[in-house]
DNA sequence: CGAATTTGACCAAC
DNA sequence: GTTGGTCAAATTCG
């Protein structure tokens, strides 16, 4: 596993490079194919040996799950504070029991993925995750120096839309983030049209060694959480005026998890 | 002034 | 009784 990881963080630091090149200068386009044949390969690699090793581990008995958030914090903590790190740490999908009352479905609760979000920088926020999110509370919780943050869907109420979110600063790098995604979107693009120029607002938000790392692992199903739900088929994607007339609120009113212990 | 956030209270699960 | 999740009145912000 430890080899793996190392590939992996091999290949993120390829694509920084590549990252800094492209940002200060335009390389000659020999050097891009070299780079990014470079950054596939090892990618490639890594997520072949890692199918390899799930599927083994899967095989056993009673074999706890794997959590790319341990390994990560284990093996390079710094890693994931210089960019918007995301890892899948664990996704559960569990069937709604309608037929209960709602006060007993607290452990009924659908879909959920977490996702580590470190925060760009130095900052004590997490990076926009292009989506307007309303928060509606916020606890202490037992064991954890920071407290956790609740948010739902800015237009929940307009499109019945469930999908929440909680976030949290974890207590071993504060400047990384738990972001725990619940409920699948009920609202989608096709019923609330974007313009182009929104698209491109969006995209344009995402860091782009998030998306090279993406499109380099392979393993589509690893980032669910960066490609599929909840990221693309929510209303609360569109930046800035949607058309409801309301407006955003500032990154740091939605993720004001600066406050430390009381 | 409307919308979003804050925060104490409430409630159900454990 | 404790804890986590949500509600809603009060407060803040643009």
């Amino acid at each position: 596993m430890e080899e793996i990881m190392t590939m992996i963080f091999n290949g993120i630091n390829l694509v920084k490079e590549l990252e800094f090149s492209l940002s200060s200068q335009e390389p000659p386009e020999s050097d891009l194919s070299s780079s990014l044949g470079s950054i596939s390969t090892l990618f490639g690699d890594a997520n072949e040996r890692l199918t390899i090793l799930l599927a083994w581990r899967n095989s056993l008995p009673q074999q706890e799950p794997v959590r790319m958030m341990d390994m990560t914090m284990q093996t390079e903590p710094a890693l994931t504070q210089d960019h918007w790190l995301r890892c899948p740490v664990m996704r559960t999908v569990e069937a709604i029991d309608t037929s209960r009352p709602r006060h007993q479905k607290r452990r009924i609760i659908g879909e959920e993925e977490t996702v580590l979000v470190a925060a760009v920088g130095r900052m004590e926020i997490p990076p926009d995750d292009n989506y307007t999110w309303r928060k509606y509370g916020q606890k202490e919780i037992l064991g954890s120096t920071f407290p956790r943050a609740y948010y739902r869907g800015t237009h929940q109420k307009l499109y019945k839309c469930p999908a929440k979110k909680q976030v949290q600063r974890l207590d071993e790098d504060p400047y990384t983030f738990r972001v725990t995604y619940r409920s699948s979107h009920t609202c989608h693009l096709t019923n609330f049209p974007i313009s182009s120029a929104h698209a491109t607002t969006t995209t344009a938000n995402v860091p782009a060694i998030v998306n090279l790392t993406e499109a380099m692992i392979g393993n589509m199903d690893s980032v669910v959480p960066l490609l599929g739900e909840p990221y693309f088929n929510h209303h609360c994607l569109v930046p800035g005026d949607d058309g409801d007339g309301d407006t955003w609120n500032s990154p740091s009113q939605r993720y004001d998890m600066s406050s430390g212990p009381s």
